[in-house]
RNA sequence: GAGGGAAUGCCGGAGCGGUCAAACGGGCCAGGUUUAGGACCUGGUAGCUUAUGCUUACGGGGGUUCGAAUCCUCCUUCCCUCACCA
């Protein structure tokens, strides 16, 4: 039989929409909310690529309401926003129109994809009925105080010829072109108060059943660090500078300030003048290039800061590598244990003041109780042959160990005198080239076994240089004790003994001049010293606290929102602008305050050259007012659109309450994944406002969140028209049938990942769509025989969790298996086919249902039950079947592979599943055994060897 | 630099402690059908070899276990996100 796709899509899609088979009530039945993000609609409609990310959403649909659930599935536009107003100016076409006109073309082409929606309850985010929310929320917030105005530096995209959000601002470019740099201005804007919920947005993610990459990258975003606020008084100013390392606060040599900090100009002294402008003119003139690249650089500002934990008084530097609006915006530089403070005191020359010591405990030899020896300061020398590529190893003869030249260091003696002595003494060589210390002095903890003490050594190590090999001969006493050889020196983390300080002294080596950013025993820190320094962040905060120069706070890297956009195509902000005022927010029953259609786009913002528009009344005193004609970012209108689908046509409210009680939240959302930190953040401080105004009565806006892949073109690049892959659902759905390339695209591969469109691909599941045909067309109605009866119920349990966790791929794959094997029969019952139809239904809905009616239904497949299905019906294959037996089996496979074991324990889980016969198991080996039950929590487990038990699964420990 | 994810035949990808490595698709090879092509059907697609057989194999090294692709650990490589956040 031959199917004609083009006409039964038709016929169904015509039978859907009459017969509302896809409208829902309100109440009934227990509610599944299935939500695609709404698109914006533009200008070229849908391709292929569009049409997946809805199937895949549609699938889960369609088997929930199979499954009985009361599906809540709809579908509107994101219609406001810049492509529309861009169109406007290149085509002279107005941005309603084009609008109007790609929403109409739009759910055209979404009609003929026969997706589940229910399109009573369509919103238009464009439409002042829906806007007219957007501002009410606005109102709300102002009253709130969650919106505020404020001057400030914002990001400026010349392309877009607005602000942006600095969530829309990407590597410093502009989200939407990635090749304009993104500038700042100063300008008055309107902020959204994000930060007033930071810290829930970021300590809800831990409960959420969200991807973890989009949880991560959200934290990332918020950016929580708990550390310290230390106040530093510079010039007689108290600064409270945050940093997560009080436990350094002894090394603090100097103070940076970022050199885009409003206060700056008051740390600047008439001496440095000159410098810092020359240095912030560069500044400038860099950053518009490659502000990524940039070294750390800076100037003396000339101000001193004094460091409250020792009264010392240290530079106030300007910096280019400190952010002005995170902590205080300057920062407490320790060279010695931050990198890039590091790199700047260095190039500076700024003192470079160790406090941390690195400390190493010997594994094999640690220090034993009440065996304390007082600390002696040690060297250790990597000692370089003159000519060859080569060092000197220490043998000890008495202990089997090696070690570089080593010794102690005597009273009055420096340390590079130290090295000198120890080098001659035990090597004899006298003629020394250089001497450069590596790394920092370290701490060393021992037992030392030939003298039954405990030693503790400040431990330095140095790199020797020799300029010959001219030598005296060492004395007897040495010559006895050790042998001194010369190995490779490539060789070098090998030929050392059992000493833990040597990986640190190699990369020291290795890899050149660098802070220690590890953890270690403080130094230099007076009271402190030889405390651990991660005890010491919190000992030091105390400290500093008692004396009123500290405190525990917690930071995040979220900035409020700014929402005002200076462009037409926006939710126009409710807001008029009066000289006695002030900003006065329009009152709540003049809302909407409408977009005015008369205007002029390109130069400016258009909604100033409406003056009629723009000139009204101050609400508050009637005198002289200006509308404010900034209009809101368009994430502002889908923050909440998920509501108003609960509720679409509500004139009166928002929404109402009760519906969305029982529609909300969302349980599962499909997205892109691109939206992890601006729409998903937005939409979550959005259900938190809402949630304290007492408008919604939970605290995420979806459940589970899925991102789907991209569809790419054959050629394995992102569909485009310039590229001219693209796909169009048309053409595919007039070849192969809508319901093929449904069938198909679930088939590649799990819907989370891209995808290459493949038009050889395709005709595989073509294949299998006319298997399926015929055999509803020629299939004789009979008996099933047991065979066909266990694939069609294990089926029905794998493709029923397999769509549950949007594993498509092997759901169709089950699929075709089973409809093989019913191709395969020569009759099988008529429940048996209608239940492989009904599994079908969801990927292939037009051909299910055609099917379904040739079958002899009258009804819709779509709105049929699903299939159940019926363990003891699955033929044991081997295995399956009673899990008693099974664990028998089980148990003695295993027993007769240990056969020489003395007693075996065999642990099984469930509880209810220790009714194994342990005799039965027994009596097969001739062993003692002994037979536990486990529970979920490790109970009746003793000794603890049943870690390995699974449920349904025997566990055996052989002793 | 920080965080997240991944590595299995020619390719896309199943498998998630024992039954069982490579399901399922694509590609390729051979045979059948066919005037030919397409479509369709059958078999093959690590090696020995042609059998209801053995060997080698799940990025690499260690480990846990009676037993590891699967659990732990380190390493290598790749992808994604944020990156001077103190």
């Amino acid at each position: 039989m031959e199917i004609d796709f083009a006409k039964i899509e038709k016929k169904w899609q015509g039978k859907w929409e009459k017969e509302k088979v896809f409208q829902v009530k309100d109440s009934g039945a227990e509610k599944y909310y299935v939500l695609e993000m709404f698109p914006y609609p533009s200008g070229s409609g849908l391709h292929m690529g569009h049409a997946w990310n809805y199937t895949i959403g549609d699938i889960l649909s369609r088997f929930k309401i199979m499954q009985g659930f009361n599906v809540l599935h709809p579908m509107g536009y994101d219609a406001l926003g810049l492509p529309a107003e861009n169109a406007a100016i290149e085509k002279g076409e107005h941005p309603e129109d084009y609008t109007k006109k790609s929403v109409a073309n739009f759910t055209k082409q979404f009609k003929s994809l026969g997706i589940s929606y229910d399109w009573s309850r369509m919103v238009n985010s464009s439409d002042p009925s829906y806007y007219k929310w957007d501002q009410w929320i606005f109102l709300k917030m102002l009253e709130k105080g969650l919106a505020y105005q404020k001057e400030s530096e914002v990001n400026w995209c010349d392309k877009c010829n607005t602000v942006l959000a600095n969530e829309q601002v990407h590597d410093g470019k502009c989200w939407r072109h990635d090749k304009t740099d993104v500038e700042t201005r100063k300008l008055k804007q309107w902020f959204f108060k994000t930060t007033e919920y930071a810290d829930e947005l970021y300590e809800g993610l831990d409960k959420m059943d969200w991807p973890e990459r989009t949880k991560a990258m959200q934290k990332n975003w918020i950016g929580k660090s708990h550390g310290t606020e230390i106040d530093f008084e510079v010039e007689g100013k108290k600064w409270s500078i945050f940093t997560t390392r009080p436990d350094t606060i002894f090394g603090v040599t100097f103070m940076v300030v970022s050199a885009q900090h409003a206060g700056l100009d008051e740390l600047v002294t008439d001496e440095q003048r000159k410098d810092v402008d020359k240095f912030l003119k560069k500044l400038k003139s860099v950053s518009e290039k490659d502000s990524d690249k940039l070294d750390k650089e800076g100037v003396f500002s000339g101000s001193y800061a004094i460091n409250p934990a020792n009264g010392e008084k240290i530079p106030v530097w300007i910096g280019n590598f400190v952010v002005a609006d995170y902590g205080a915006g300057m920062v407490m530089a320790v060279p010695a244990h931050d990198q890039r403070d590091f790199d700047f005191a260095k190039k500076y020359g700024i003192e470079v003041r160790q406090v941390i010591a690195p400390y190493f405990c010997d594994k094999e030899c640690p220090p034993r109780e009440g065996k304390r020896h007082a600390p002696r300061t040690v060297v250790q020398a990597i000692v370089k042959h003159p000519k060859e590529n080569k060092i000197i190893q220490i043998q000890w003869k008495k202990f089997d160990w090696n070690t570089f030249v080593i010794g102690g260091a005597e009273e009055g003696e420096t340390l590079e005198e130290a090295v000198k002595r120890e080098v001659y003494e035990e090597t004899g060589y006298k003629n020394i080239k250089s001497i450069k210390k590596i790394g920092f002095e370290m701490r060393s903890e021992w037992y030392a076994l030939h003298k039954d003490e405990n030693r503790y050594a400040y431990m330095n190590a140095f790199f020797v240089e020799l300029s010959d090999l001219k030598k005296d001969e060492i004395a007897d006493e040495e010559k006895e004790k050790h042998v001194v050889a010369w190995v490779d020196f490539d060789k070098v983390r090998d030929i050392y003994g059992p000493v833990s300080e040597l990986n640190y002294i190699c990369d020291a080596l290795s890899s050149g001049e660098s802070a220690y950013t590890n953890e270690g025993k403080l130094v230099n820190s007076d009271e402190f010293n030889e405390m651990n320094n991660v005890d010491a962040k919190d000992k030091i905060t105390k400290w500093l606290a008692k004396k009123k120069a500290a405190k525990k706070v917690v930071n995040f890297k979220l900035r409020d929102w700014g929402v005002s956009r200076q462009r037409y195509w926006g939710t126009p902000i409710p807001v008029i602008h009066c000289e006695k005022c002030g900003a006065v927010p329009v009152p709540e029953k003049d809302l909407p305050v409408k977009l005015p259609k008369d205007v002029k786009f390109g130069k400016g913002n258009p909604l100033e050259t409406n003056e009629k528009w723009l000139n009204v009344k101050c609400p508050k005193c009637a005198g002289k007012g200006k509308r404010e004609s900034d209009t809101m970012d368009t994430f502002v209108n889908s923050s909440w659109y998920f509501l108003r689908y609960c509720d679409p046509n509500n004139s009166k409210k928002i929404f109402d309450a009760k519906k969305v009680k029982y529609w909300c939240p969302v349980d599962t959302y499909i997205g892109g994944a691109e939206h992890a930190c601006m729409h998903l953040i937005y939409s979550r401080f959005y259900v938190k406002f809402l949630r304290d105004l007492g408008l919604v009565d939970f605290d995420e806006p979806a459940v589970k969140l899925f991102h789907q892949g991209m569809l790419h073109g054959e050629d394995g690049e992102k569909m485009s028209k310039s590229k001219g892959n693209g796909v169009l659902p048309e053409e595919v759905s007039g070849k192969y049938g809508i319901d093929t390339a449904r069938f198909f695209l679930s088939g590649i591969a799990s819907p989370d990942k891209d995808i290459d469109w493949s038009n050889k691909g395709i005709n595989g599941s073509l294949r299998f769509v006319n298997k399926v045909v015929d055999l509803c067309s020629g299939v004789k109605i009979g008996k099933d025989s047991d065979e066909v009866l266990s694939k069609l119920n294990e089926t029905v349990k794998n493709v029923s969790s397999q769509i549950d966790t949007f594993d498509y791929r092997t759901a169709t794959i089950r699929l075709k298996e089973l409809f093989d094997l019913l191709a395969k029969q020569k009759e099988i019952s008529k429940v048996t086919l209608e239940s492989a139809l009904k599994m079908l239904a969801p990927f292939c809905p037009h051909v299910a249902e055609e099917l379904w009616e040739k079958v002899g239904n009258k009804d819709f497949i779509s709105k049929s039950n699903w299939p159940k299905f019926d363990e003891s019906k699955v033929a044991k294959k081997g295995q399956g079947g009673d899990l008693n037996e099974k664990i028998i089996e089980d148990v003695n496979r295993i027993l007769e592979k240990v056969a020489d074991a003395k007693k075996v324990y065999v642990y099984v889980m469930p509880f209810e599943l220790a009714k194994v016969d342990v005799k039965k198991v027994g009596k097969v080996v001739g062993k003692v055994v002994e037979v536990f039950a486990v529970n979920d929590s490790g109970k009746h487990d003793p000794e603890g060897k049943a870690k390995r038990a699974k449920p349904g699964k025997a566990s055996v420990y052989v002793e």
